[in-house]
DNA sequence: ATTACAAATGCACAAGCTTCTCATTTCCAC
DNA sequence: GTGGAAATGAGAAGCTTGTGCATTTGTAAT
């Protein structure tokens, strides 16, 4: 009921709402919603439970299986990226089109990118000689962050 | 009945029930089949359920919950690694040592391992740069295979 | 603006994988 | 052998993800 907002301004949707309308997806107030949390969310990698507690949190009525299936559509336009690290669950990022690789943190999670071309050559090179053609990779590094970095040394 | 090896030559990576007892863990009848059924897989990345089902096949009355508990066992005890490709479930190999890394094909499922150590150099140098202490890393190539070679280029 | 229709959503439920519970059984030291 | 802790089996539960269907929403034509 009182979730109706006099006037949806465009003007911070001025590169989603094309890049949804691009992917043949209609423009709809979840799927808005959706990519303003991945946009404004601190932590660049969110869950799909991160993305629908965040929506409850902006009193969003919006249903866990929108929020998968969003996430799922948006993947397969090209908008997010969903990363499988170890630990069973998927995290999603906005594809801001720069390929990158990731390091994480065992202690905190705490997740940060890199990118090195010797691996991304290095990789080509060993496909080809497999006698395979690439289509995707991932390189998760899983490591400890020093101690002073690491925000929350639980147990 | 057991079939026990005259020499403990265990440095060559292979995995028997001295490595289950030094884990801290009893010599009981399922780990032994399980362990059994990891090592004569023709098969090298199994996943849980392909291990109960093999001890289905093999008359034993080891339940699910058992094969799972018992391949996290090896897992915290290095027997085995347990690797997520994308797509969910986890698959376990023997640990024989020799680390791998993976590149499968997302067509037929082909799993094929290569090791690479100027990939393996520029991660540590990576993780150093990046503050972090590497404890593990997973690098996985998605790919297709050649068409010949591909087995089951179902649909 | 209004209308009309296909697309999208919300809800509840279902599926698949993995883990937990707990009564019963098994291994191992004595 | 025997005792007791550790391990197991069967089923239920948990978690993430996907589905079916009635209802709502976006969009394009009126």
């Amino acid at each position: 009921m009182a979730r109706f907002t006099p006037r949806q301004d465009e003007q911070e949707g001025l590169v989603e709402n094309q890049d949804i309308r691009k992917a043949g997806l209609k423009v709809t107030l979840p799927r808005v919603k959706i990519l303003e949390i991945l946009e404004n969310s601190e932590a660049r990698h969110v869950s799909a439970e991160d993305v629908y507690k965040q929506l409850l949190a902006n009193d969003e009525e919006i249903g866990l299986a929108t929020v998968y299936r969003v996430l799922t559509q948006f993947e397969g336009a090209g908008l997010v990226e969903r990363h499988q690290f170890d630990g069973g669950h998927s995290v999603f990022e906005l594809n801001r089109g720069t390929h990158h690789d990731h390091i994480v943190c065992i202690r905190c999670g705490k997740v940060e990118e890199f990118v090195d071309e010797s691996i991304e050559k290095r990789q080509r090179e060993i496909a080809t000689e497999k006698g395979f053609e690439i289509a995707d990779h991932s390189l998760v590094i899983y490591g400890e962050c020093k101690k002073e970095n690491c925000p929350n040394l639980k147990e």
